[in-house]
RNA sequence: GCGAAAGUAGCUCAGCUGGUAGAGCGCGACCUUGCCAAGGUCGAGGUCGCGGGUUCGAACCCCGUCUUUCGCUCCA
């Protein structure tokens, strides 16, 4: 009987704390004392993140008929983000009120402001506070919005009062520069979300794979962000990887497949072990420029509800943008309605890394074992077999008498087909628990009488408990244990 | 970016009113043992986050800085 006890609050610390322990995920350049917001992953980290990556791209393009994969580059041309709207609307000029120690967008603050006028009866004078905003902020006269801010006697909502600092102004894409002669260099940006690269690749993919609309175009990969605050360990990063798929629809269609990819959606989530009551919708009421409906996944981390993964109609937005600014046409033909039209998109946009960070953190467990004397503490990580960086482990009961040598030969035979490791160092009991802390489904145990009848114990990780099987019975057992269609299955 | 707290071995931490570092666990080798973090022997590993200052002397006091966590803030 274990009485188990999951991790629920505040102890994110715990999770980072094995997660560089046992070689999931590490610091940047901690030598340095580390880069803010940025991290490596380690040995099993890798594995982990692979075999979501693996098991996203499979849901996407091979349970689904009419997905096919991309990889775009993460430099594009900039007018890419010209047309996207991130050169716009990723440069917030932001002030802070020194009293509250708040931060505002300095243009929110007299949008706020105008509406006031405007609620007031004021229409004109709201309007050409805004107008002037607009010329101040083209000129980059960032001062300028100051002094409006102040003229116009806006004070903090919390602290009431109007001591601002200067206005800055924050660009939250990375920039970099083409062409060795500095002078001659165009300024290019780390992109800042992979679908744009979907987007200019539409008619490429649509016209190669001879793709028939309702398709999607899939792609993992990574993007770029300076945000102003990132935090929560690997939830918000700067540099970060997405999987993310557009869905191109028929124009008025686009509501269907709304509701269509966000229930499958879920349900994959859940499916890879995260549980329903940790899991839930958020609709997003303010949209975003682009979107006409919007809603997030939100897993309950140890420090609260946030956004795993976003399903978003973006409407015609994106592909209209590209066909204006490139002046291409980025048009479908669709033969059983004769039009031609700019397709709508749905898209479902998970962050990898907050997957990772999801599923690292519902399967970290820990749990009293045993009774009276013999209590103790276990800790493991109960990640789906299909997912789990190692998949077993083969351990030599004594380290003589032949099992080494018979552990080997099974280890030898298995590492064809499963990443599994061979350990024959300290007692067996250690053995067990240093693959529970890694997550490790089953530990293989090679002891005297596999010598007779070749036969081995399994012993599974969440129950601990051992059964005996013939060698030859192993990687067909383990393989369905492993295998993604134990996953699909509950699609 | 603001506020608070923290930073000493791989991890968790101790280190008194300043007198140039310790423990447990872990790690490596060997021996004994053999089914859930076993015992023994030996060993590796730290310029106490970094840079200044005060002092005869700084892990400890002062200043600065970096990083992390938490709370704001921001978040397509």
């Amino acid at each position: 009987m274990a009485t188990q006890e999951k991790v629920s609050e505040h102890n994110l610390g715990k999770i980072i704390s094995h997660a560089k322990e046992y070689g999931f995920v590490f610091p940047s350049s901690e030598v340095y004392d580390g880069l803010a917001a940025v991290y490596d992953y380690g040995p099993y980290g890798v594995e982990l993140k692979n075999n979501l990556k693996t098991l996203w791209w499979k849901s996407m393009t091979q349970l689904q008929d009419n997905v096919v994969g991309i990889d775009a580059s993460i430099f594009m041309h900039p007018l890419t983000w010209k047309a996207s709207g991130h050169v716009d609307s990723f440069n917030d000029p932001m002030v802070d009120n020194r009293d509250s120690k708040k931060r505002y967008r300095a243009d929110q603050l007299l949008e706020a402001k105008a509406e006031e006028y405007a609620k007031a009866g004021q229409e004109e004078k709201g309007h050409a506070l805004l107008v002037e905003m607009g010329r101040l902020l083209d000129a980059g006269d960032l001062n300028g919005v100051r002094e409006q801010i102040i003229s116009e006697g806006i004070v903090c909502p919390v602290s009431g009062t109007a001591n601002w600092t200067e206005v800055r102004q924050f660009n939250l894409m990375f920039s970099t520069r083409v062409g060795s002669v500095a002078e001659d260099a165009d300024t290019i940006y780390l992109r800042p979300e992979t679908a744009q690269g979907i987007f200019v690749n539409f008619l490429n993919v649509q016209k190669t794979a001879r793709m028939k609309i309702p398709f999607g175009i899939a792609q993992v990969g990574k993007a770029f962000r300076n945000e102003i605050v990132a935090r929560q360990f690997i939830f918000r990063m700067r540099e970060f990887e997405q999987m993310e798929m557009q869905y191109f629809v028929r124009p008025g269609e686009e509501m269907k497949w709304y509701e269509f990819w966000k229930e499958t959606r879920l349900k994959w989530h859940q499916a890879v072990g995260l549980p329903a009551q940790k899991l839930k919708y958020h609709v997003h009421e303010k949209l975003a420029h682009y979107a006409n409906a919007a809603v997030d996944i939100e897993f309950e981390f140890p420090f609260g509800f946030k956004e795993i993964e976003g399903i978003h109609s973006r409407t015609d937005f994106d592909l209209s943008q590209h066909q204006k600014l490139s002046k291409k046409k980025m048009q479908y033909f669709d033969n059983e309605i004769n039009q031609n039209y700019v397709p709508y998109v749905v898209e479902t946009s998970v962050g990898a890394d907050r997957l990772f960070l999801a599923v690292l953190c519902n399967a970290y467990t820990e749990e009293v074992v045993g009774e009276g004397e013999n209590q103790k503490e276990r800790t493991y990580l109960k990640l789906h077999p299909a997912i789990a960086p190692v998949k077993a482990a083969i351990f030599p009961l004594v380290r003589k008498d032949g099992l080494p040598e018979k552990g080997m030969q099974i280890f030898n035979q298995l590492k064809q087909d499963f990443r599994v490791v061979y350990e024959e160092r300290d007692a067996i009991g250690r053995r067990y628990t240093r693959q529970d802390l890694i997550g490790t489904p089953f530990c293989i145990a090679v002891d005297y009488q596999t010598l007779e009848d070749n036969t081995v114990t399994i012993r599974h990780r969440d129950s601990m408990e051992q059964e005996r099987v013939s060698i030859e019975e192993l990687r067909d057992k383990i393989a369905r244990e492993v295998s993604f269609s134990r996953i699909y299955e509950q699609l």
